[in-house]
DNA sequence: ACTATGACTAACT
DNA sequence: AAGTTAGCCATAG
């Protein structure tokens, strides 16, 4: 399979990831044939801005929201679908998917 | 071709 | 419990 065709997974799998849950840049790569999860990373970083795909719904192995650029505003959109996220950008552990 | 850098993680201290 | 380290591999310069 080529890097293309994991690129294509990663967006797919994102895309299936149901409101108000949320998963983790592990668990996707996971379910890819062979990506790892610095691939989704780079994948989420390099959606355009107004793009519809949920990549809101992808955090940390920690359980956290993940260090970038973007992290406030990907907390607010969170927030607008019912997710808590706390003081140190954790997210409920029953809210996970799958 | 080579180095540096990241929206990562699991394994150790 | 909180840091650090070693793997990871696509991108960018």
């Amino acid at each position: 399979m080529s890097r293309p065709d994991l690129l294509e997974q990663i967006y797919t799998i994102v895309d299936q990831i149901p409101a108000g849950r949320v998963t983790t840049y592990g668990r996707i790569a996971a379910m890819t044939e062979g990506a790892t999860p610095r691939m989704v990373g780079t994948a989420m970083r390099k959606l355009p801005e107004g793009n519809t795909l949920p990549w809101h719904r992808v955090v940390s192995a920690t359980r956290r929201v993940a260090d970038h650029g973007g992290a406030q505003r990907q907390m607010e959109k969170l927030r607008e679908e019912g997710i808590v996220v706390d003081a140190h950008r954790r997210i409920p552990t029953h809210l996970f998917w799958p």
